[in-house]
RNA sequence: GGCGAUAUCGUCUAAGGGUUAGGACGUGGCCCUCUCAAGGCCAAAAUCCGGGUUCGAAUCCCGGUAUCGCUACCA
């Protein structure tokens, strides 16, 4: 059996890794707890990838541990390393930074060969020169069209190169791990608790794949080689991910022992389905993490959301801040059922943190959203800093999501701007409206002392002398100033745009009032 | 087909043998009101089915059903 000696290179390989990874921050070395998160570069960041990875950075946080990042990038048909930038960007985007890596299992070959070389000189693997094909032996009914040929029960198909001395076909081996029949396999699962598999159920998976290369003398590893290997080699102890992964976990038990090496914790995540109740995917509209950055939600609201999905504090708490959150992660309050992500939720954690944020934590987020739409100014950033903030507070309480600054805000800092027609249909009927209006843009014009009480006794004056619902005013005027019929309290608008401001746009919307 | 996992309002979940089964989103109503939000109040809404164990079961056990996952030289 492997003993230490198959380890020391693992041990070697990790601490030289570490001290290469750390050289700067040399100084208190964890001692905690190191997980990591894997994603492999096939796609964007996916919601389900995210949670996986905030349990993570939650769980490291929380305990005080190690948090790691390594791209999972063996399948050379299906990688596309241009997608690694967004992955990583997506992550920083929800706050999740690592400590250490990201590593790629592309670079790390090697590894995974002599982990392999050494199962087979211990005879824990064996080469297997089958076709894909030819292993799958009479299961080819399994690719039949769905709905007919119903499947002839049977028991895990084990490759005649198991037994036999093999005989080299024209094609190069791979390499298969022996699972050792007559007896099972357990764990025990910190969410799903205890697993246990008869091996007879445990095919001889994979290890290293044939090689395609025709010069290659191995192939590249399979997941599971590649992510036990990893997980040895970066001392991880506790392996949080997704529960697709919980009937795999038995062939990694199998290959922690056959390599000498401690099993970590395993901890299973429930997945995350759309609201059909299956699998979230691209059929159910937007699930990569950044197409949420792109439609303006809150980076912190949208993590509070995902951090809700399949973990519950244990009480009644829905708005949970980071602090909070790190302060109450814990695995054992991850649940074990499927979650369906309930997009309407997101968004009232969205406005709910529009309007609980302190409102310099948001005004960032409201200037990236400005210099996007091209009306952001520099002197909001400085001079005006102060009433850039007030408009912000005034404003927030109507968003839901960013955009909603550059577009049904818009007249709040840009003098250009459209007038809703629905708005201009609902409010500007009264045929006496021109008139009055025009007799309040005079009227505010001299207004000496720009402020609320004044701006408000000057329309309810004209209001009253010409005997009309202050509410008639009040809501064309709006519409005048803003364009818009969703809008902030009419005069603490007024005040936040300015004397000129609203005089000139009263004055400006006159004539096309008057042909109405 | 085999193996595994899961099952509480439409959705996310709380209640680890004794509660009028609680909260949140969403939905409906009312209040507030200058539009629209926000906010406040109220309402409807659930223990998958069947057997056990127990004085007592959402909770423990068994069976069924449904759903999801794995069953790849994908991860």
């Amino acid at each position: 059996m492997p003993g230490s000696a198959k380890l020391s290179c693992f041990q070697f390989q990790a601490s030289r890794k570490v001290s290469c990874a750390k050289k700067m921050a040399s100084t208190t070395q964890s001692s905690g707890p190191r997980v990591r998160f894997a994603p492999s570069p096939t796609g964007y960041l996916h919601v389900g990838g995210a949670r996986t990875a905030l349990f993570n950075w939650l769980f490291a946080r929380h305990e005080g541990g190690t948090f790691i990042l390594r791209v999972e990038d063996t399948d050379v048909e299906r990688n596309r390393p241009e997608l690694v930038d967004g992955i990583l960007n997506s992550l920083r985007w929800l706050g999740l930074d690592w400590d250490e890596g990201p590593m790629f299992q592309s670079q790390r070959l090697e590894l995974y060969r002599a982990a392999a070389e050494k199962l087979l000189a211990a005879g824990a693997a064996y080469l297997c020169y089958c076709s894909a094909e030819r292993y799958a032996g009479g299961d080819a009914a399994e690719a039949a069209e769905p709905g007919d040929a119903p499947h002839a029960p049977r028991r895990v198909t084990r490759c005649p190169c198991r037994d036999s001395k093999p005989v080299p076909g024209d094609q190069k081996p791979a390499i298969r791990f022996r699972v050792a029949l007559g007896a099972t396999t357990a764990f025990d699962d910190a969410v799903f608790g205890h697993q246990e598999v008869v091996n007879e159920e445990i095919e001889d998976f994979v290890l290293l794949r044939s090689p395609k290369d025709p010069g290659a003398e191995v192939g590249l590893p399979t997941y599971q080689l590649g992510a036990v290997v990893d997980d040895i080699d970066m001392r991880i102890t506790h392996v949080i991910r997704g529960a697709d992964h919980l009937s795999n976990t038995p062939k990694q038990v199998l290959l922690y022992r056959a390599l000498g090496a401690p099993v970590p914790i395993f901890a299973h995540v429930p997945l995350i389905l759309g609201p059909d109740r299956k699998r979230l995917s691209k059929r159910h509209g937007a699930t990569s993490v950044s197409s949420y950055q792109d439609e303006g939600f809150l980076p912190e609201a949208f993590r509070n959301f995902l951090c809700l999905l399949g973990w519950s504090s244990g009480d009644d708490s829905e708005y949970l801040r980071t602090d909070e959150l790190l302060k109450r992660f814990s695995l054992a309050g991850v649940s074990r059922s499927n979650a369906v992500f309930d997009r309407a939720k997101l968004e009232w954690y969205n406005t709910q943190y529009l309007q609980l944020l302190p409102v310099d934590e948001l005004l960032p987020a409201v200037q990236g959203e400005l210099e996007r739409a091209g009306i952001w100014r520099a002197e909001w950033a400085d001079g005006d800093r102060e009433w850039f903030r007030r408009t912000v507070d005034l404003l927030r309480p109507r968003t839901r999501l960013l955009p909603d600054f550059s577009h049904w805000a818009r007249a709040f800092f840009s003098d250009t701007f459209d007038y809703d027609p629905q708005a201009k249909e609902k409010f500007w009927k009264d045929e006496r409206l021109p008139a009055m209006l025009g007799r309040l843009a005079d009227s505010l014009a001299a207004v000496t002392d720009w402020s609320h009480d004044p701006c408000e006794h000057a329309l309810r004056g004209i209001a009253e002398a010409e005997g009309v619902k202050a509410g008639l005013l009040i809501n064309a005027t709006r519409v005048a100033i803003v364009g818009q019929a969703v809008a902030p309290p009419l005069f603490e608008t007024m005040v936040v745009l300015g004397q000129s401001r609203v005089v000139e746009r009263l004055k400006r919307v006159l004539p096309a009032l008057a042909v109405r």
